[in-house]
DNA sequence: AGCATTTTTTGATATATGTCAAAAAAATAT
DNA sequence: ATATTTTTTTGACATATATCAAAAAATGCT
Protein backbone atom coordinates (compact mmCIF):
# COMPACT_ATOMS: atom_id res chain seq x y z
CA UNK A 1 0.00 0.00 0.00
CA UNK A 2 2.87 2.27 0.84
CA UNK A 3 4.53 1.28 -2.33
CA UNK A 4 1.28 2.50 -4.38
CA UNK A 5 1.70 6.11 -2.64
CA UNK A 6 5.56 5.88 -3.37
CA UNK A 7 5.28 5.49 -7.23
CA UNK A 8 2.43 8.08 -7.43
CA UNK A 9 5.38 10.62 -5.35
CA UNK A 10 7.80 9.19 -7.63
CA UNK A 11 6.31 11.29 -10.63
CA UNK A 12 6.79 14.02 -9.16
CA UNK A 13 10.58 13.53 -7.46
CA UNK A 14 11.92 10.41 -6.31
CA UNK A 15 12.63 10.80 -2.35
CA UNK A 16 15.96 9.59 -1.08
CA UNK A 17 17.05 8.45 2.39
CA UNK A 18 15.34 9.92 5.48
CA UNK A 19 12.79 11.85 3.65
CA UNK A 20 11.92 8.57 1.88
CA UNK A 21 11.49 6.78 5.21
CA UNK A 22 8.97 9.07 6.46
CA UNK A 23 6.48 7.62 4.09
CA UNK A 24 6.94 4.25 6.55
CA UNK A 25 7.04 6.24 9.33
CA UNK A 26 4.59 9.18 9.13
CA UNK A 27 1.67 7.74 7.32
CA UNK A 28 -1.00 5.48 8.60
CA UNK A 29 -3.76 3.25 7.21
CA UNK A 30 -7.21 4.37 7.92
CA UNK A 31 -10.82 3.36 6.19
CA UNK A 32 -13.88 4.85 5.72
CA UNK A 33 -17.23 3.40 5.36
CA UNK A 34 -19.37 4.01 2.17
CA UNK A 35 -21.24 8.06 2.68
CA UNK A 36 -18.89 8.35 5.74
CA UNK A 37 -17.08 11.67 5.83
CA UNK A 38 -13.56 12.56 5.62
CA UNK A 39 -14.29 16.38 6.27
CA UNK A 40 -17.37 18.37 7.51
CA UNK A 41 -18.03 22.08 7.68
CA UNK A 42 -16.87 23.59 10.62
CA UNK A 43 -14.11 21.08 11.56
CA UNK A 44 -10.62 22.07 11.59
CA UNK A 45 -8.90 19.18 9.27
CA UNK A 46 -5.82 18.33 10.73
CA UNK A 47 -4.77 15.33 7.94
CA UNK A 48 -4.49 14.82 4.63
CA UNK A 49 -5.49 11.49 2.60
CA UNK A 50 -4.23 9.79 -0.23
CA UNK A 51 -6.80 7.42 -1.32
CA UNK A 52 -5.33 4.00 -2.32
CA UNK A 53 -9.02 2.96 -2.89
CA UNK A 54 -12.67 4.74 -3.63
CA UNK A 55 -13.64 7.48 -4.90
CA UNK A 56 -14.61 11.00 -2.75
CA UNK A 57 -17.26 13.70 -3.19
CA UNK A 58 -16.21 17.17 -2.04
CA UNK A 59 -19.50 19.44 -1.42
CA UNK A 60 -20.28 22.22 0.09
CA UNK A 61 -23.79 23.97 1.02
CA UNK A 62 -25.61 26.69 -0.56
CA UNK A 63 -29.45 27.08 0.64
CA UNK A 64 -29.83 23.98 1.66
CA UNK A 65 -28.94 22.52 -1.61
CA UNK A 66 -25.72 20.32 -1.76
CA UNK A 67 -23.14 21.59 -4.66
CA UNK A 68 -20.82 19.06 -5.79
CA UNK A 69 -17.76 21.06 -6.57
CA UNK A 70 -14.89 18.07 -6.63
CA UNK A 71 -14.07 14.34 -6.63
CA UNK A 72 -11.21 12.48 -5.84
CA UNK A 73 -10.31 9.02 -6.68
CA UNK A 74 -7.23 6.17 -6.24
CA UNK A 75 -3.92 7.72 -6.17
CA UNK A 76 -4.83 11.69 -5.38
CA UNK A 77 -4.28 13.70 -2.31
CA UNK A 78 -8.03 14.29 -0.19
CA UNK A 79 -8.34 16.93 1.98
CA UNK A 80 -10.32 20.11 2.35
CA UNK A 81 -7.28 22.35 0.72
CA UNK A 82 -8.53 25.37 2.61
CA UNK A 83 -8.56 24.17 6.06
CA UNK A 84 -5.97 22.15 6.00
CA UNK A 85 -3.26 23.97 4.57
CA UNK A 86 -4.49 27.57 6.66
CA UNK A 87 -5.83 25.55 9.83
CA UNK A 88 -8.50 27.16 9.98
CA UNK A 89 -12.53 26.03 9.88
CA UNK A 90 -13.46 23.92 7.13
CA UNK A 91 -16.35 24.80 4.62
CA UNK A 92 -17.36 21.67 3.20
CA UNK A 93 -17.54 18.23 3.39
CA UNK A 94 -15.73 15.12 2.04
CA UNK A 95 -17.50 12.37 1.51
CA UNK A 96 -17.17 8.56 0.68
CA UNK A 97 -18.72 7.87 -2.36
CA UNK A 98 -17.20 4.10 -2.32
CA UNK A 99 -15.51 2.46 0.87
CA UNK A 100 -12.48 3.94 0.73
CA UNK A 101 -9.29 3.03 2.31
CA UNK A 102 -6.41 5.91 2.84
CA UNK A 103 -2.94 6.80 4.21
CA UNK A 104 -3.52 9.49 5.98
CA UNK A 105 -0.75 12.21 7.40
CA UNK A 106 -1.61 14.36 10.30
CA UNK A 107 -0.86 17.96 9.37
CA UNK A 108 1.86 18.38 12.02
CA UNK A 109 4.03 15.64 10.65
CA UNK A 110 3.88 17.37 6.91
CA UNK A 111 5.01 20.92 8.85
CA UNK A 112 7.64 19.15 10.41
CA UNK A 113 8.57 17.13 7.33
CA UNK A 114 8.91 19.97 5.54
CA UNK A 115 10.70 21.69 8.44
CA UNK A 116 13.47 18.81 8.26
CA UNK A 117 13.86 17.41 4.18
CA UNK A 118 14.18 19.98 1.14
CA UNK A 119 12.54 17.34 -0.84
CA UNK A 120 9.39 16.88 0.87
CA UNK A 121 9.42 20.99 0.21
CA UNK A 122 9.89 20.63 -3.46
CA UNK A 123 7.45 17.60 -3.13
CA UNK A 124 5.38 19.86 -1.75
CA UNK A 125 5.57 22.85 -4.56
CA UNK A 126 5.12 20.57 -7.08
CA UNK A 127 2.14 18.94 -6.05
CA UNK A 128 0.53 22.02 -5.21
CA UNK A 129 1.96 22.94 -9.46
CA UNK A 130 -0.01 19.92 -10.25
CA UNK A 131 -3.38 20.61 -8.65
CA UNK A 132 -3.01 24.40 -9.72
CA UNK A 133 -3.28 23.62 -13.24
CA UNK A 134 -5.89 20.96 -12.60
CA UNK A 135 -7.72 23.60 -11.48
CA UNK A 136 -7.40 25.95 -14.34
CA UNK A 137 -8.66 23.17 -16.28
CA UNK A 138 -12.10 23.29 -14.48
CA UNK A 139 -12.09 26.64 -14.79
CA UNK A 140 -11.70 26.83 -18.50
CA UNK A 141 -14.67 23.56 -18.72
CA UNK A 142 -17.27 25.85 -16.34
CA UNK A 143 -16.57 29.10 -18.04
CA UNK A 144 -18.69 29.40 -21.22
CA UNK A 145 -19.86 25.97 -21.93
CA UNK A 146 -22.80 24.85 -22.71
CA UNK A 147 -24.37 21.83 -20.48
CA UNK A 148 -24.03 19.08 -23.51
CA UNK A 149 -20.63 20.66 -24.16
CA UNK A 150 -19.43 20.14 -20.61
CA UNK A 151 -20.89 16.86 -20.18
CA UNK A 152 -18.55 16.04 -23.71
CA UNK A 153 -15.83 17.25 -22.37
CA UNK A 154 -16.12 15.36 -19.03
CA UNK A 155 -16.42 12.44 -20.80
CA UNK A 156 -13.08 12.56 -22.69
CA UNK A 157 -10.97 14.05 -19.74
CA UNK A 158 -12.79 11.90 -16.72
CA UNK A 159 -14.51 9.19 -18.10
CA UNK A 160 -14.35 7.41 -14.46
CA UNK A 161 -16.28 10.46 -12.82
CA UNK A 162 -19.24 9.68 -15.05
CA UNK A 163 -19.01 5.72 -14.88
CA UNK A 164 -18.49 5.72 -10.94
CA UNK A 165 -20.35 8.47 -9.41
CA UNK A 166 -24.26 9.08 -9.60
CA UNK A 167 -25.46 11.21 -11.91
CA UNK A 168 -27.37 13.36 -10.01
CA UNK A 169 -23.53 14.32 -8.29
CA UNK A 170 -21.82 14.50 -11.88
CA UNK A 171 -24.75 17.06 -12.50
CA UNK A 172 -24.01 19.01 -9.46
CA UNK A 173 -20.33 19.10 -10.65
CA UNK A 174 -20.69 20.05 -13.84
CA UNK A 175 -22.71 23.26 -12.66
CA UNK A 176 -26.49 22.19 -14.38
CA UNK A 177 -29.43 20.13 -13.56
CA UNK A 178 -29.99 16.78 -13.02
CA UNK A 179 -32.65 16.22 -15.46
CA UNK A 180 -30.65 18.44 -17.65
CA UNK A 181 -27.57 16.09 -17.73
CA UNK A 182 -30.33 12.99 -18.03
CA UNK A 183 -31.34 15.00 -21.62
CA UNK A 184 -27.89 15.40 -22.96
CA UNK A 185 -26.92 12.12 -22.24
CA UNK A 186 -30.31 10.26 -24.01
CA UNK A 187 -29.30 13.14 -26.93
CA UNK A 188 -25.59 11.89 -27.42
CA UNK A 189 -26.27 7.94 -27.09
CA UNK A 190 -28.61 8.45 -30.49
CA UNK B 1 10.33 49.02 -6.64
CA UNK B 2 12.15 45.65 -5.15
CA UNK B 3 11.02 46.60 -1.71
CA UNK B 4 7.54 46.41 -3.20
CA UNK B 5 7.84 42.58 -4.11
CA UNK B 6 9.91 42.20 -0.58
CA UNK B 7 6.69 43.28 1.05
CA UNK B 8 4.78 41.20 -0.87
CA UNK B 9 7.44 38.14 -0.25
CA UNK B 10 7.47 38.85 3.40
CA UNK B 11 3.78 37.77 3.51
CA UNK B 12 4.29 34.61 2.67
CA UNK B 13 8.06 34.19 4.52
CA UNK B 14 11.05 36.83 5.65
CA UNK B 15 13.82 35.81 3.08
CA UNK B 16 17.36 35.92 5.15
CA UNK B 17 20.90 36.21 3.72
CA UNK B 18 21.72 34.68 0.25
CA UNK B 19 18.31 34.04 0.23
CA UNK B 20 16.96 37.69 -0.17
CA UNK B 21 19.90 38.84 -1.77
CA UNK B 22 18.32 37.10 -4.75
CA UNK B 23 15.76 39.56 -5.07
CA UNK B 24 18.59 42.10 -6.05
CA UNK B 25 20.21 39.94 -8.57
CA UNK B 26 18.31 37.94 -10.21
CA UNK B 27 15.01 40.32 -10.57
CA UNK B 28 15.09 42.75 -13.58
CA UNK B 29 12.67 45.29 -14.41
CA UNK B 30 10.83 45.40 -17.55
CA UNK B 31 7.78 48.01 -18.81
CA UNK B 32 4.78 46.59 -21.00
CA UNK B 33 2.54 49.49 -23.03
CA UNK B 34 -0.91 48.92 -22.96
CA UNK B 35 -2.58 46.45 -25.35
CA UNK B 36 1.08 44.52 -25.70
CA UNK B 37 1.36 40.94 -24.70
CA UNK B 38 3.11 39.25 -21.91
CA UNK B 39 2.46 35.91 -23.25
CA UNK B 40 1.10 34.81 -26.05
CA UNK B 41 -0.33 31.14 -27.41
CA UNK B 42 2.60 28.74 -28.78
CA UNK B 43 5.59 30.18 -27.13
CA UNK B 44 6.94 28.55 -24.26
CA UNK B 45 6.89 30.91 -21.29
CA UNK B 46 10.19 31.70 -20.50
CA UNK B 47 9.48 34.43 -17.22
CA UNK B 48 7.27 34.76 -14.06
CA UNK B 49 6.42 38.70 -14.00
CA UNK B 50 5.89 40.22 -10.51
CA UNK B 51 3.52 42.75 -11.04
CA UNK B 52 4.40 46.39 -9.81
CA UNK B 53 1.81 48.21 -11.36
CA UNK B 54 -1.41 47.51 -13.98
CA UNK B 55 -3.21 45.04 -14.68
CA UNK B 56 -3.13 42.33 -17.42
CA UNK B 57 -6.06 40.26 -19.05
CA UNK B 58 -5.73 36.36 -19.29
CA UNK B 59 -7.32 34.89 -22.46
CA UNK B 60 -7.43 32.04 -24.77
CA UNK B 61 -9.21 31.41 -28.13
CA UNK B 62 -11.93 29.35 -28.42
CA UNK B 63 -14.05 29.26 -31.95
CA UNK B 64 -12.63 33.04 -33.08
CA UNK B 65 -14.06 34.22 -29.61
CA UNK B 66 -11.70 35.84 -26.90
CA UNK B 67 -12.60 34.09 -23.51
CA UNK B 68 -10.88 36.22 -20.70
CA UNK B 69 -10.40 33.59 -17.94
CA UNK B 70 -8.13 35.49 -15.26
CA UNK B 71 -7.11 39.24 -14.01
CA UNK B 72 -3.87 40.43 -12.63
CA UNK B 73 -3.64 43.22 -10.77
CA UNK B 74 -0.76 44.87 -8.23
CA UNK B 75 1.49 42.69 -6.15
CA UNK B 76 0.88 39.16 -8.01
CA UNK B 77 2.90 36.95 -9.84
CA UNK B 78 1.67 36.59 -13.31
CA UNK B 79 2.62 34.18 -15.96
CA UNK B 80 0.91 31.65 -17.99
CA UNK B 81 1.17 28.56 -15.07
CA UNK B 82 1.01 25.68 -17.19
CA UNK B 83 3.73 26.83 -19.72
CA UNK B 84 5.87 28.16 -17.28
CA UNK B 85 5.40 25.34 -15.04
CA UNK B 86 6.41 23.06 -17.43
CA UNK B 87 7.89 24.49 -20.02
CA UNK B 88 5.72 23.77 -22.78
CA UNK B 89 4.03 25.94 -25.29
CA UNK B 90 1.66 28.57 -24.14
CA UNK B 91 -2.09 27.84 -24.84
CA UNK B 92 -3.47 31.49 -23.59
CA UNK B 93 -2.70 34.92 -24.10
CA UNK B 94 -1.47 37.83 -21.70
CA UNK B 95 -2.02 41.20 -22.12
CA UNK B 96 -1.47 44.89 -20.35
CA UNK B 97 -5.23 46.62 -19.95
CA UNK B 98 -3.15 49.26 -18.56
CA UNK B 99 0.74 50.00 -19.47
CA UNK B 100 2.33 47.27 -16.73
CA UNK B 101 5.64 47.74 -15.00
CA UNK B 102 6.85 44.53 -13.83
CA UNK B 103 9.79 42.33 -11.96
CA UNK B 104 10.67 39.60 -14.21
CA UNK B 105 12.46 35.89 -13.28
CA UNK B 106 13.62 33.61 -15.55
CA UNK B 107 12.88 30.46 -15.58
CA UNK B 108 15.98 29.08 -15.04
CA UNK B 109 16.91 31.62 -12.54
CA UNK B 110 14.27 30.63 -10.31
CA UNK B 111 15.04 26.77 -10.56
CA UNK B 112 18.61 27.39 -9.07
CA UNK B 113 17.04 29.58 -6.60
CA UNK B 114 14.87 26.65 -5.72
CA UNK B 115 18.00 23.93 -5.63
CA UNK B 116 19.93 26.67 -3.88
CA UNK B 117 17.65 27.86 -0.76
CA UNK B 118 15.25 25.88 0.94
CA UNK B 119 13.65 29.31 1.70
CA UNK B 120 12.39 30.08 -2.11
CA UNK B 121 11.69 26.27 -2.36
CA UNK B 122 8.97 27.06 0.69
CA UNK B 123 8.02 30.59 -1.06
CA UNK B 124 6.96 28.64 -4.19
CA UNK B 125 5.35 26.26 -2.15
CA UNK B 126 3.37 28.94 -0.26
CA UNK B 127 2.49 31.14 -3.21
CA UNK B 128 1.42 28.02 -5.17
CA UNK B 129 -1.11 27.01 -2.01
CA UNK B 130 -2.31 30.73 -2.08
CA UNK B 131 -2.93 30.22 -5.91
CA UNK B 132 -4.74 27.18 -5.66
CA UNK B 133 -7.05 28.53 -2.65
CA UNK B 134 -8.48 31.18 -4.78
CA UNK B 135 -8.28 29.20 -7.75
CA UNK B 136 -11.56 26.86 -5.62
CA UNK B 137 -13.32 30.12 -4.85
CA UNK B 138 -13.69 30.76 -8.74
CA UNK B 139 -14.66 27.67 -9.64
CA UNK B 140 -17.36 27.98 -6.52
CA UNK B 141 -18.27 31.49 -8.34
CA UNK B 142 -18.58 29.83 -11.47
CA UNK B 143 -21.10 26.80 -10.13
CA UNK B 144 -24.01 27.26 -10.11
CA UNK B 145 -24.94 30.89 -9.80
CA UNK B 146 -26.88 32.85 -11.74
CA UNK B 147 -25.68 36.00 -13.62
CA UNK B 148 -26.46 38.77 -11.22
CA UNK B 149 -25.17 36.18 -8.15
CA UNK B 150 -22.12 36.18 -10.20
CA UNK B 151 -21.79 39.84 -10.62
CA UNK B 152 -22.70 40.64 -7.19
CA UNK B 153 -20.10 38.27 -5.84
CA UNK B 154 -16.95 39.85 -7.98
CA UNK B 155 -18.61 42.99 -6.65
CA UNK B 156 -17.51 42.10 -3.19
CA UNK B 157 -14.54 40.40 -3.89
CA UNK B 158 -13.12 41.30 -6.32
CA UNK B 159 -14.36 45.18 -6.53
CA UNK B 160 -11.11 46.42 -8.51
CA UNK B 161 -11.90 44.16 -11.82
CA UNK B 162 -14.53 45.95 -12.27
CA UNK B 163 -13.69 49.36 -11.55
CA UNK B 164 -10.46 49.20 -14.15
CA UNK B 165 -11.34 45.90 -16.59
CA UNK B 166 -13.59 46.99 -19.50
CA UNK B 167 -17.34 45.50 -18.56
CA UNK B 168 -17.32 43.34 -21.64
CA UNK B 169 -14.24 41.78 -20.55
CA UNK B 170 -15.69 41.28 -17.13
CA UNK B 171 -18.61 39.50 -18.74
CA UNK B 172 -16.46 36.84 -20.51
CA UNK B 173 -14.59 36.39 -17.34
CA UNK B 174 -18.18 35.86 -15.30
CA UNK B 175 -18.93 33.74 -18.21
CA UNK B 176 -22.14 35.87 -19.26
CA UNK B 177 -22.62 37.87 -22.39
CA UNK B 178 -21.78 41.20 -22.27
CA UNK B 179 -25.53 42.24 -22.58
CA UNK B 180 -27.02 40.61 -19.88
CA UNK B 181 -24.00 41.91 -17.87
CA UNK B 182 -25.23 45.70 -18.80
CA UNK B 183 -29.01 44.63 -17.51
CA UNK B 184 -27.85 42.77 -14.72
CA UNK B 185 -26.03 46.31 -13.74
CA UNK B 186 -29.10 48.48 -14.37
CA UNK B 187 -30.82 46.35 -12.33
CA UNK B 188 -28.60 46.41 -9.24
CA UNK B 189 -28.65 50.45 -9.48
CA UNK B 190 -32.14 51.06 -9.14
C1' DA C 1 -34.95 -12.46 -2.69
C1' DG C 2 -37.71 -8.78 -1.48
C1' DC C 3 -38.39 -4.18 0.49
C1' DA C 4 -37.09 0.47 0.98
C1' DT C 5 -34.57 4.06 -0.70
C1' DT C 6 -32.26 6.54 -4.06
C1' DT C 7 -31.46 7.79 -8.69
C1' DT C 8 -32.83 8.57 -13.35
C1' DT C 9 -36.03 9.64 -16.80
C1' DT C 10 -39.88 12.04 -18.91
C1' DG C 11 -43.25 15.76 -19.66
C1' DA C 12 -45.06 20.43 -19.06
C1' DT C 13 -44.03 24.98 -18.14
C1' DA C 14 -41.47 29.11 -16.54
C1' DT C 15 -37.38 31.69 -16.65
C1' DA C 16 -32.82 33.17 -17.52
C1' DT C 17 -29.66 34.08 -20.76
C1' DG C 18 -27.78 34.30 -25.50
C1' DT C 19 -27.84 36.36 -30.05
C1' DC C 20 -28.41 39.81 -33.43
C1' DA C 21 -28.86 44.53 -34.63
C1' DA C 22 -28.62 49.27 -33.91
C1' DA C 23 -28.11 53.41 -31.15
C1' DA C 24 -25.75 55.81 -27.54
C1' DA C 25 -21.87 56.70 -24.86
C1' DA C 26 -17.18 56.62 -23.79
C1' DA C 27 -12.43 56.23 -24.70
C1' DT C 28 -8.46 56.89 -27.70
C1' DA C 29 -5.61 58.78 -31.11
C1' DT C 30 -4.35 62.49 -34.27
C1' DA D 1 -10.98 69.54 -30.44
C1' DT D 2 -12.39 66.29 -33.76
C1' DA D 3 -12.60 62.02 -35.82
C1' DT D 4 -12.27 57.21 -35.14
C1' DT D 5 -12.65 53.31 -32.65
C1' DT D 6 -14.24 50.78 -28.84
C1' DT D 7 -17.48 49.85 -25.32
C1' DT D 8 -22.00 49.89 -23.36
C1' DT D 9 -26.82 49.99 -23.60
C1' DT D 10 -31.35 48.84 -25.38
C1' DG D 11 -34.90 46.15 -27.82
C1' DA D 12 -36.79 42.01 -30.06
C1' DC D 13 -36.60 37.41 -30.32
C1' DA D 14 -34.78 32.55 -29.99
C1' DT D 15 -33.04 29.08 -27.13
C1' DA D 16 -31.08 26.66 -23.35
C1' DT D 17 -31.81 25.36 -18.95
C1' DA D 18 -34.27 25.26 -14.43
C1' DT D 19 -38.12 23.79 -11.88
C1' DC D 20 -41.89 20.96 -10.46
C1' DA D 21 -44.18 16.67 -10.49
C1' DA D 22 -44.63 11.95 -11.25
C1' DA D 23 -43.29 7.52 -13.10
C1' DA D 24 -39.71 4.24 -13.96
C1' DA D 25 -35.46 2.18 -13.00
C1' DA D 26 -31.66 1.06 -10.32
C1' DT D 27 -29.39 0.30 -6.09
C1' DG D 28 -28.51 -0.92 -1.33
C1' DC D 29 -29.75 -3.38 2.72
C1' DT D 30 -31.22 -7.13 5.86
Amino acid sequence: MKDQLRAYLDGFLKLEGEAADEIDSKFYTKQYPRSSFLAVEGEITKEVHFLIKGCCRFFHKKNNRAITHWFSFENTFTTSLRSFTTQTPCEEYIQAIEECTVLSLKHQDLMRMYDKHKQWERLGRLVMEDFSRRMLDRVTALQNLTAKQRYIMLLQSEPRIIQRIPLNLVSSYLGISGETLSRVRSEIRI
